[in-house]
RNA sequence: GGGCGGUUAGCUCAGAGGCAGAGCGCUUGCUUCACGAGCAAGAGGUCGCAGGUUCAAAUCCUGCACCGCCCACCA
């Protein structure tokens, strides 16, 4: 019957679908609260609603559904949080390419009606990323999704705000600002990728001339200055050097002119000045240069802006007036050409920073925006991480954010944009008269409030100003950085700021699962908004998991064309080739140079697997395996004498479980794969299956029910069932469906239990068992060189009778022992015994460690290539000999290295000069 | 400019003082009754370079080279 109805081929994705629905509705991936078992808590990154799911995410999941299925059945109450992130730069993008497909702008629809587009647009295609998840077989509490704008969470955001506010935290103000001109927004300093080397540019040596009656006495006509970006020379208030530098000491004080402009600068000394840079001599732009602005500040020059929001000359002469930077850029040094001020250009490599969304050069521009002061948060994240209460897998990334930490500036959060949680500040127009401008922008119209203007907050709209009761409230226009909202995610997706028992129950979360790149970005933040307002830590452990590279080891990306499709191998190798092909090659703090190959191994060993599990249901019908049954197999009931090869392979499985769990607890999942890899492979398949077809043998008039056969029946099932459950969290689906096959199949009633809920193997050292170890590694060993005798002689595969020449009486009792199982595994057809040193005509032989087994040949063989065998063999020996004995006879080797490592050598010594004698004499005699 | 990581078989990577490993690839043989996506037997390595510590170094220390990443206001 079994026969009939285990099917031969594994179908990955037929069973993948059938596994997933199974426990979607017996509910097995949600978690209560008022479970009693202690939990484990994590909330995953969320991706954002325009993602789809790309290689960086599979692997990020895998591990998230590894561990989080490893915890479940280690008894855990596991409850992981899957939700997206509105993205708001990103998706607004999105949506208006859409719309640029009609011809429109979001500034023919207006604000509000481009919103509802985007929250369309979010309906429709936001949960993909999630749904793929499901595909990946992903075990999360899918009724607690979230979302970065739910109204819950919104309301957690505005809180955030709101109490930073109160505190002093937040703050208005003229700032240079990382400005994108087709975004038409800020951005943070993370928000902003800048190229290691620069990008291919100029530096443009410029002449200031000096006034002439400026009083200095100096016959100096100019003053050189060297940019990268002399359209901005435009808004130069100042020349600066440095204080010492003897060049220029004499024109501290002096006043230039400034070309195409005509104002009257100075020329001032400021320590920040690099001398050894261009001229030594800086034009300095206040409005348009971060560090100028500094500059500004301290000599308290003006600040004059010379470019508007989209990148265009304003303030400037006719001449430049309107011109976009580029072409500015170009008319002003022409200008300068012709007015013979341009000295002269170098080609130069130039620092640019680019929008990380649309790639658009930066342009440092100052503007009015809300900022964190962050260094009371990061005050708080350092505490917690210099008391090492998280810890970072790699260790090396705590440090490091630490040190970021101690560097933190503070946090531009204003966004110019629509999509995004919108700034809870109002206005009064009454109080603050005379301290607002009413502006066209776009579609909108914008009120662009002073920095001084009184503002308040509040989480709903309010109807009166606090102060004087008017009605006339405008809320600022701008909305939050993303990365504000998504800082607060683990504590708001439980509920805060309400005490909600799920926030009692799995805060702080367990673990955080994170790429490296936004560490600062997200993962800093956390720990900050963590700590200051759900009162600890957000998570207990960071594990920070490789970045997936091209094997090239190139980025992947869509836009190189470098990009794979994680779907498309989803449909190829299933989603447990996808888990563990990715999941052994994620060794880590190591990037990971993507190789398909290894996912084709991993679907491999899930057919392995398959066909194992076909061979044991099939060839044993003797009664259900159960998870019970192996929990309970009592070695020294069940292992009789002849059962060699089950104390051995019980052995072998308690060692693996123990490495795995070890493996696990580190969260080293690439180490724990390979084990069970190896084990099932390697000792369970190749070795063990085989070693059991000769004890199930039913003809011979045994019988189908000896007592042998009901023992390895008994053994591979439980050896089969044990590493299913092992297996499980790497390979969920397979491993559900064999285990079910294996343990449910005859039930007449659908056991309703699965896999997933099973308790994880554990370790139990009454299994481990050197001794039987050794032996099997003896009698393996012999199998061995039988089979590469007469592999390597091309002797053909009938039994042959094998003779062994051995004085040890132990090892002979052994051999006889496990004859019945050697017969069928190295094709032998009986042993014979002698004593050593004898030999055996018509025969080749090989060594066993101090035994000698002869494999008869059959008719002619060729001599030569059996010399060759075992010269090689000996010259091996004489190297291996030669090291030991030059070991040995070192005097300061005997005196000071432990002596069980001593012992060790003279042993081996003794030995391999028995080996040496051995394969002479066979040598000599073969003339 | 500062910091971090890497360099081990043809490829991708483990190994962290005491006999150099895995997967893939390669060679040879195999209708062995679970599996050819398999079985069996093999070939293949001055562990980046140069010094040092040690009885003993892929492994620890110093320096260098090359590759990759992160941070930084040299205009």
């Amino acid at each position: 019957m079994s026969e009939l109805t285990f099917p031969t081929a594994y179908d990955p994705r037929e069973l993948e679908e059938r596994w997933y629905r199974f426990w979607q509705e017996r509910g097995f991936f949600y978690a209560e609260v008022d479970d009693p078992r202690p939990k484990f808590c994590i909330t995953i990154p969320p991706p954002n609603v325009t993602g789809s799911l790309h290689m960086g995410h599979a692997l990020n999941h895998t591990i998230h559904d590894i561990v989080a299925r490893y915890k479940r059945m280690k008894g855990f109450n596991v409850l992981v949080v899957p939700g997206t992130d509105h993205a708001g730069i990103a998706t607004q993008v999105v949506v208006e390419k859409e719309l640029a497909k009609e011809g429109k702008t979001r500034h023919d629809l207006g604000r509000e009606k481009f919103l509802e587009r985007v929250w369309q647009w979010k309906e429709q295609y936001g949960g993909i990323i999630l749904q793929q998840m499901r595909k990946l077989g992903c075990s999360y509490d899918w009724r607690r999704e979230r979302f970065t704008m739910d109204a819950h969470y919104a309301r957690a955001v505005l809180e955030t705000f709101i109490r930073l506010w109160q505190e002093g935290l937040i703050y208005r103000g003229y700032r240079i600002v990382n400005w994108c001109p087709r975004c038409l927004t800020a951005l943070s300093d993370l928000e902003v990728e800048r190229n290691e080397e620069g990008e291919p540019g100029h530096l443009w040596f410029i002449r200031y001339p000096l006034k002439r009656d400026g009083g200095r006495g100096t016959r100096d006509e100019f003053i050189v200055v060297a940019t990268t970006r002399p359209e901005t020379m435009l808004g130069d208030t100042a020349v600066a050097v440095h204080p010492d530098d003897e060049r220029y000491r004499h024109l501290i004080g002096a006043t230039v002119i400034l070309p195409l402009v005509g104002r009257e600068i100075p020329i001032i000394a400021d320590e920040a000045i690099d001398p050894e840079f261009g001229t030594g001599a800086v034009k300095v732009t206040p409005a348009h240069d971060p560090a100028d602005f500094d500059i500004a500040e301290r000599h308290h020059l003006p600040k004059v802006l010379v470019m508007d929001d989209e990148g265009r000359m304003v303030n400037v002469p006719e001449r430049f007036n309107g011109l976009d930077r580029f072409a500015a850029r170009e008319e002003v040094v022409k200008a300068l050409q012709e007015q013979g001020l341009l000295e002269r250009v170098e080609d130069y490599r130039v620092p640019l920073g680019r929008c990380y969304r649309c790639d658009t050069v930066i342009e440092p521009l100052m503007s009015l925006q809300w900022f964190v002061r962050m260094k009371p948060l990061a005050e708080l994240a350092l505490q917690v991480l210099r008391d090492g209460k998280i810890r970072y897998l790699p260790e090396r990334f705590a440090r490091l954010t630490v040190e970021w930490l101690e560097n933190i500036k503070d946090w531009c959060i204003s966004r110019q944009i629509w999509w995004g949680h919108r700034i809870p500040i109002w206005y009064c127009l009454d109080c603050n008269k005379g301290k607002w401008e009413l502006k066209r922008w776009g579609s909108e119209e914008r009120y662009h409030f002073a920095e001084d203007a009184k503002a308040f907050t509040a989480i709903e709209p309010p109807e009166r100003c606090p102060d004087c009761g008017s009605n006339n409230l405008v809320q600022d226009p701008d909305v939050l950085d993303t990365w504000f909202s998504s800082a607060i995610w683990p504590h708001a997706v439980l509920g805060w700021p309400d005490e909600t028992p799920e926030l009692r129950q799995f805060y702080p979360t367990d673990l955080m699962i994170t790429a490296r790149d936004i560490l600062y970005l997200w993962v800093a933040r956390m720990v900050m908004t963590g700590v200051k307002f759900a009162g600890d830590i957000p998570f207990k452990v960071v594990y920070v998991h490789p970045t997936v590279l091209t094997r090239e080891g190139k980025r992947m990306s869509k836009s190189l064309g470098t990009g794979i499709d994680p779907l498309d191998l989803l449909d190829k190798y299933g989603a447990d080739g996808l888990r563990f092909g990715l999941i052994v090659q994620a060794e880590a703090g190591q990037d990971l140079r993507f190789h398909e190959e290894r996912l084709e191994m991993a679907r491999n060993f899930g057919k392995k697997l398959w066909n194992a599990a076909r061979f044991v249901v099939t060839a044993w019908d003797g009664g259900r395996g159960t998870q019970d049954e192996a929990e309970n197999f009592d070695p020294s009931h069940d292992l009789r004498p002849a059962s060699l090869p089950i104390r051995w392979i019980f052995s072998q499985l308690h060692k693996t479980i123990a490495q795995v769990n070890e493996a696990m607890e580190n969260y080293e999942l690439a180490d724990a794969a390979k084990a069970i890899y190896n084990f099932v492979w390697d000792e369970f398949c190749d070795w063990f299956v085989e070693i059991s077809k000769p004890a199930m043998q039913r003809d011979e008039g045994r019988g189908t029910r000896d007592e042998m056969a009901e023992v390895y029946g008994r053994t591979l099932v439980t050896v089969l069932e044990t590493s299913l459950r092992l297996l499980h969290p790497f390979m969920p689906f397979v491993t559900e469906e064999l285990w079910q096959r294996l343990i449910a199949y005859r039930s007449p009633v659908p056991d309703p239990q699965s896999l997933m809920v099973a308790k994880y193997p554990e370790a139990d050292e009454r299994f481990f068992d050197d001794e039987a170890e050794r032996q099997m590694a003896f009698l393996m060993g012999l199998v061995r060189r039988v089979r590469a005798l007469r592999a390597d002689l091309g002797i053909p595969t009938a039994k042959v009778d094998i003779v062994v020449a051995c004085d040890d009486g132990q090892i002979q009792q052994l051999i006889s022992d496990n004859l019945w199982w050697l017969q069928f595994v190295g094709r032998i057809r009986d042993v014979r015994f002698i004593r050593s040193g004898e030999t055996v005509p018509q025969a080749v032989s090989d060594l066993v460690d101090s035994a000698e087994v002869f494999v008869p040949l059959a008719g002619v063989v060729d001599i030569g290539k059996l010399k060759e065998r075992w010269q090689k063999r000996l010259s091996e020996l004489a190297r291996e000999l030669d090291r030991i004995q030059a070991r040995l006879s070192n005097p300061q080797f005997v005196e000071r290295a432990p002596s069980e490592v001593v012992f060790a050598e003279q042993q081996r010594l003794t030995e391999l000069r028995q080996q040496r004698e051995t394969l002479e004499r066979r040598l000599k005699s073969l003339g």
